[in-house]
DNA sequence: ACCTGAACACCGTTCAAGT
DNA sequence: ACCTGAACACCGTTCAAGT
């Protein structure tokens, strides 16, 4: 995979500097520091396009430079004292390339770039606006891919409880239980900043809601829908109420006993809200 | 009170078209068709004042005219052909002045605007400048009232669950049950359109959560935190599933069976939920 | 088909200056 | 003490125009 020969057509110049790379087309730069977005993209349709893009490449026209080169806020970019890439760096520049030209944008590459502005920054600033900075397009283009930001909230959601969603296509129905099933559907939303509440926005789609209370109904011994319907908002409202608490905490700096971040007191009173409904739930299917 | 005889100050035209008043002094538009906001003052505090402003003003400077001096948007109103007002108009006109001069800007005030764009246009409208608008203010003079927008809608989320929060102060503890609470507390947040989502984005105040929740735990037998926690938390995600999903239903002109708005369904699901929570925490209470 | 540029009609918040 | 005017740094969304 080094130096293949290939007719021309595409003339670019890359800048490498550090950890940074700038792919310059036209003196245009067409991309810079998009990097970790783009990164994320399903290597599956990365590879596909791969093939056809290497046919157009002229390794020729790669170029590495120092620093001084580096891409101004004003915007003239031009390379200065270019060298040709050595032979070892070859591989890195062709996936840097690859990275920048190839992958366009899709829902995919939007939606990892929405969560990590979600881990990084909070709800409040996962804008369409600062989304768009992070993947380099102008805010319009997402308008491309999603609807509205409703929308993009509604993916996102999904993105985020895709391993408990994707559990509706598999075997092992029946011997699963509430409790693991809604501990599951906390986790989930506690791994993103902010998790709880997108989840909470999302649910406005009757589809996630619905897939949600079924996903719990079938660990319910009797498939009665008011014990899911139950079960799901007493989750979605604790962990509101958890990611809130832990926030205000965090900013107050509330130099608690237990600093580490893990207070145990927030899932033990989660553990114990899912038993008192389940055990009522017991309760009152015995009954009838 | 008809015509005192007072000494000079105050010198104004009052402009009655219609069902409009203005009021004009020093030839500018002090305020128009904000009366409806004005009016919801608590007569307590505007029968203090109306004492006060009477001594100020003199009658004989009243004047009301025809339609053709309608306040036009470009701003140069004059009074044109004005009048002097007749006896019988004196009484409604004076009313009209002290709602319009004399209720100054308070936290009362804006909340009173507050509610009611969210109940006419929804908690997306609720914004610091139409609030402004409404109450005639520019938008900067809010935060002399209330720091951020936040903590307006704190205030809002608290005046919404009013009735419920004063109990905290009553006698008749002890003979309140947790069913009657949790459907009150469900009934307030229906009474406005998205006041489930009010109440929720005020929950961050940990006050209010306390409050609520103290509020819940009381009606339990044993009086552990988690119970009211469960409740509380249920009863909220509840209503917020129920008014998004109703508001979907009027969006999408969805000609349902029960096309009279009060979906028994609803509520039924509530109380199943509210019961389930109750009876489980029963029958784990008594086992240990 | 997919994206840019630029506009439109808004936001929350701040703060000197007025009264 | 209370409010205005005007600015600042943003929003979500649309849409002609480009490729």
């Amino acid at each position: 995979m080094s130096s293949p020969d290939m007719s021309s057509s595409v003339t670019f110049v890359v800048v490498v500097v550090e950890d940074e790379v700038c792919l310059v087309v036209d003196d245009a730069v067409v991309s810079s520091s998009s990097l970790p977005q783009a990164a994320s993209t399903s290597g599956a349709t990365m590879m596909a396009a791969t093939a056809a893009f290497f046919a157009e490449i002229r390794m020729d026209k790669f170029f590495s430079c120092n620093s001084s080169t580096r891409t101004r806020p004003s915007g003239e970019t031009r390379v200065g004292s270019a060298h040709p890439i050595k032979p070892e760096g070859v591989g890195a520049v062709l996936t840097a390339v690859i990275m920048l030209a190839i992958v366009q944008l899709n829902r995919g590459t939007i939606i990892d770039a929405a969560l990590s502005i979600l881990n990084s920054y909070g709800l409040a600033d996962m804008t369409m606006r600062r989304v768009a900075k992070q993947l380099d397009v102008a805010p319009g283009a997402l308008y491309w891919h999603f609807k509205n930001k409703q929308e993009l909230i509604g993916a996102t959601a999904r993105r985020i409880l895709e391993p408990l969603l994707i559990q509706r296509d598999e075997e092992d129905v029946e011997k699963r239980d509430a409790v693991t099933t809604c501990a599951q559907l906390r986790e989930l939303m506690i791994n993103h900043r902010d998790g709880a509440e997108v989840v909470s926005a999302a649910l406005s789609d009757a589809t996630l809601h619905d897939e949600l209370e079924a996903l719990i109904a079938v660990t319910l011994p009797t498939q009665e829908g008011v014990g899911a319907f139950t079960l799901l908002h007493f989750v979605i409202g604790a962990v509101l109420a958890e990611q809130t608490q832990r926030q205000l905490r965090e900013l107050t700096g509330d130099d608690t006993p237990t600093p580490a971040g893990e207070d145990p007191a927030f899932e033990e009173r989660f553990l114990t809200g899912i038993r008192i409904i389940i055990t009522g739930l017991d309760a009152l299917g015995r009954i009838r």
